[in-house]
DNA sequence: CGAGTAATTGAACCCGCTCAACTATCGTGG
DNA sequence: CCACGATAGTTGAGCGGGTTCAATTACTCG
């Protein structure tokens, strides 16, 4: 009921090729190259902050960020960890609302927002398919509300491992784990301590195997399901 | 910092005037009718329940629902307070991903997803507010993930009260508060007990006052903002 | 192989929850 | 008009899941 299949609708919108289908690149300005400019950032660095001045549209070609809101006595809470093929800043605001920062080395291409917008009254179609993939990030978002707002530590980590395996093939039994403890309690409203032992428990449970901190395997997958529906515990 | 504003992109869509300036109305069907019919629901009554099939779109005339998701064991997680102008199923998705009930007595309108859709194909610019207010909806959504996931009890009251105000007006010192003390609750993922006892403490403070247990009036506007965005304990 | 960082584990604590009793409000019929 | 019942809200006492603080272990990368 409550699986959260990162939807692929962002995915098939082909910014780079619009850009060059559309012989819009060469009518915005000289520079060409600013248009689907390929950037590349190591791991850790920041592609923008919360409140920044919103200039460019990015979509990632490889690698994984994390996106975050923060209070200013340093809590944070990470909205998404968007990865390949998925479109930043679609929200088209004047001021990014998230901090976006790399999480592996990552490469993504930018678009500036000016020619995004012009693009969107353009093509027609292109504002139908960008309203489809802003709707599953909602339908994401409603699903994350309830796993913040009512589930258990163990539903959470179950519903995170899950929606990992779900990004790297729906049957993928090893998942790959690129961010960090601390980074995993901060999507979920955990902390970083609670997160191991919950990775501990359901170890100990015989659910999942940690072959080494950045790698799980998904041991027992309807078991996993029913914890992250939070049927876990009925009989 | 983390003013919840609601917009009011959404409530600039006159999807009754595009029905009729559009002359769509009596291309779809001949039951003019089904076009924009409007419907009312008294207080608790069910509009659509999470997995219906989502054969319309609504537009909320008066009155406020509640849309919320729930979990096997009836964990329930409030996403949304729509009222007045709000539309509803925006999302455009085969099926119903959360249930919509009547708060109090609603008045709204009704389209049939299939008029909608064309509308979208048909009218130039409507995909564009429509994205804009799916992307108000989302940022909405990630500010209610940090509430939910790092704020503390009382940070959430405050942060619901302000986004109460801002709905009836941004001045308004005296706010109805319409739904019960458990909906606020499943809302803001706490229990209806925390609610009132929060609510309590903030009168005792001299924050707000209580005159009746649907009326609160805002006495210290700058205290609350600053407990909204998580600095009421800094120096 | 050693230094620094990330992850794990342990022990005590606390915020918000649970369970329970009480109070206020409101509609309804005698 | 009041008694009554039903529902919503408030308040109290004790508990517990997850946090906090602290120490230990495991990686990772020069």
């Amino acid at each position: 009921m409550q699986v959260q299949a990162i939807s692929n609708v962002a995915a098939k919108i082909d910014l780079a090729g619009l850009a060059a289908c559309q012989g819009l690149a060469h009518r915005t300005r000289p520079q060409v190259a600013a248009i689907g400019y390929v950037q590349t950032l190591d791991a850790g660095e920041t592609l923008f902050a919360e409140g920044d001045a919103a200039a460019n549209v990015y979509q990632v070609i490889s690698g994984t960020l994390r996106l975050y809101k923060a209070l200013p006595d340093g809590r944070r809470q990470i909205v998404d960890f968007p990865s390949a093929e998925q479109v930043l800043g679609l929200s088209l605001a004047d001021q990014h609302v998230y901090t976006a920062e790399a999480i592996t080395e990552v490469t993504l291409r930018r678009y500036p927002r000016a020619w995004f917008e012009r693009l969107i009254a353009e093509v027609p179609g292109l504002a139908g398919r960008l309203l489809a993939a802003a709707r599953d990030e909602l339908r994401a978002a409603q699903d994350q509300m309830l796993l913040l707002g009512r589930k258990t530590a163990e539903e959470r980590i179950a519903s995170f491992l899950l929606m990992l395996a779900g990004r790297s093939g729906a049957l993928a039994q090893r998942v790959a784990v690129p961010m960090s403890r601390s980074d995993i309690a901060d999507y979920l409203g955990l902390t970083m301590e609670t997160v191991s032992r919950m990775f501990a428990k359901m170890k100990q449970d015989g659910v999942i195997a940690l072959p080494s901190p950045v790698r799980v395997e998904l041991r027992d997958r309807a078991r996993l399901a029913d914890l992250a529906a939070g049927a876990g515990a009925m009989h």
